[in-house]
DNA sequence: CAGAACTCTGAGAGCGGTTACTCATCTTCT
DNA sequence: AGAAGATGAGTAACCGCTCTCAGAGTTCTG
């Protein structure tokens, strides 16, 4: 009574179908409700008479059998969520692929929620996501320690992609950022690069001081490292590249992908040759960085093994066994025409 | 009952918190079911100091309403869905952005569904997440018109960007493809050019076949039109480059950014200069083809009207309003440095 | 042929909320 | 002081579906 007034209320001029319930179509079939559903559901124990005239009002009345009232009855949606901080970031395209996939399998599906880097809705979004489904896959690479672990009974069960959670079991798969960037530095050095720029990430970012954190430590006493605040998209990086011409550098690291592309694009502007005058490399190897010119060399994160992963273990969670053991998956060096021996 | 027992045999050894009920906290409080409701509401009539307990209670359990329960109770979810054919074609963030922050200020959550350009999936994925949530935004520029037509009631209230569906009033966004090519072909002769290959996007695309007929409109006797069957994606487009240099022409009409990237990418391998031995243009101006080498011209479609403009839509339809009329947005030409003077 | 063992189907109790109604209780006005 | 009006909280129905349980009808057994 209470929503049908307002139900009809709202849907005074729209909703031309007054959607068809289960007891619709029990009352037109001549069954119970309980029979309805069984034959929704393919329980095979009802008479194939019933259920063919089941089947037929149903096709008739054009039911189908509303989820949200499904998922309160079951206590499952049969469906989760991902939570992403920037959609426009191809680095988590081949996640989300690979994790829709992998859910699938199990007839889960997969919603997506771009937080659009906005911290202060994330944890709201987080919630409000996770509480409409089963489970959720957490990117949340800026938000603090604390909040996250404040908020990790509401999420569970959940799995955090590139980041950590100390103290607490939540699994999680991780990206070894040093690993990378040791390659990288490795490559650059062997081509004779002595003076290095880092274009940093956003420093409220893991991921960036992880990054960091390696360079410094792989500098001691090898080469020269000049850190340069810049930020994470196309623009930022096409905006810093002005500024690597005083610094007399040979060699650019650059935070991610999408950086390395803005410099270079801003470089070749300049008229700076890449790689003769300027080397640079990028990070994730997101799928067009094949096709800058020169095509970019960077740590390619093996993205694709990162959904099937993810969902093997909130799959776990969600049937209370235990998830496997946290993995840290190692980025493979690529190197192509962006890379070149340092100038004399 | 039956529920529980399932559940409890569910959640055997995950689920560390079994969640507060609305009926636990006000057993806790003290009050009736109908009380903490009106507290969780935010109703200004309950009395100060019995809200405050409830708040109280509630707090300790960590209680927070069930957005499933509620969604059944109210009739409505407060969500909003966007279906997209591959989150991977950057095109759609400019409009999920817009989405969400339209839908935003509404109180409106945007949750977003990839189909991967999965065909079959669409029509399920379409219907399932329209059905959990009020209101649907959808883009699936290859579904045939009879099926979406078919669709069409369950999917209501919903709002269909890229393409329109003849004899129905269903609101739709679309691109005025035909105008955007007339502009780059116009710009082309403009430059000399009078043999021209039209690098094609899946011709199950209405987007696609609406650029081919705006050709050969265009190219009646004006110049020569050479079509080259290709694809969607960088790959599509990188491969296909090396087909050109036998067609003998001086420029190149790509189906969309993506596909003038990779055919970018390629020419610059075989060491064709862009654009003084070719000239290359694109369609969508999505984020980075600024930041090419050289930068694509291109048809920039302003994606961030589409977003808004389809939350209008749907507000009204989800309302019971009419909505505005349907718009097409107008590309604009943005000459960039991947075209020149055809050569002689 | 009675009773056991099955099969089907329907009745009804949830799932976790919301809200129309009802009923005290407290004001306020005549 | 007594009646009408407010106000605040509780009761119970309902959203649409699932599932246990029990009863009716069938088929087997001995």
């Amino acid at each position: 009574m209470s929503n049908r007034s307002q139900s009809s209320e709202r849907t005074r001029a729209s909703a031309p179908a007054e959607r068809a319930t289960i007891g619709l179509v029990a009352k037109t079939a001549g069954v119970s409700r309980a029979t309805v559903s069984r034959v929704m559901n393919g329980n095979p124990r009802v008479a194939p008479e019933l259920a063919q005239r089941v089947r037929l009002a149903a096709e008739e009345l054009g039911y189908a059998p509303s989820p949200v009232a499904r998922s309160l009855a079951l206590g499952r949606t049969g469906i989760i969520a991902m939570l992403v901080p920037d959609l426009g970031n191809p680095m988590f395209q081949g996640v989300l692929h690979g994790l829709t996939d992998a859910a699938a399998k199990e007839n889960y599906r997969l919603l997506v929620a771009d937080s659009n880097e906005n911290l202060h809705e994330e944890p709201v979004l987080a919630t409000e996501a996770r509480r409409r489904c089963d489970g959720l896959v957490l990117c949340a690479p800026r938000m603090p320690d604390e909040q996250l672990l404040e908020l990790t009974p509401q999420l569970e069960p959940f799995v955090l992609i590139n980041r950590e959670l100390p103290e607490t079991s939540t699994p999680s798969l991780t990206i070894d950022f040093a690993a990378g960037i040791r390659d990288l530095v490795t490559h650059l050095l062997s081509l004779g690069h002595r003076r290095l720029a880092y274009l940093a990430g956003p420093d409220t970012s893991a991921s960036n001081r992880a990054r960091v954190r390696a360079l410094h430590k792989a500098a001691q006493d090898t080469f020269e490292l000049v850190e340069v605040a810049c930020g994470a998209t196309f623009a930022d990086g096409h905006a810093v590249a002005d500024q690597l011409t005083d610094l007399n550098v040979t060699a650019v690291v650059a935070y991610n992908d999408l950086v390395a592309f803005g410099t270079l694009s801003r470089l070749h502007e300049l008229g700076i040759n890449v790689p003769s005058q300027m080397s640079i490399v990028g990070f994730d190897d997101i799928p067009f960085v094949r096709y800058t010119t020169p095509p970019l060399t960077t740590a390619s994160v093996p993205m694709d093994q990162l959904g099937p992963q993810a969902w093997q273990r909130l799959w776990a969670l969600m049937n209370g066994e235990a998830p496997e053991k946290n993995v840290r998956v190692r980025p493979r060096l690529e190197v192509r025409g962006s890379t070149g021996p340092a100038p004399r």
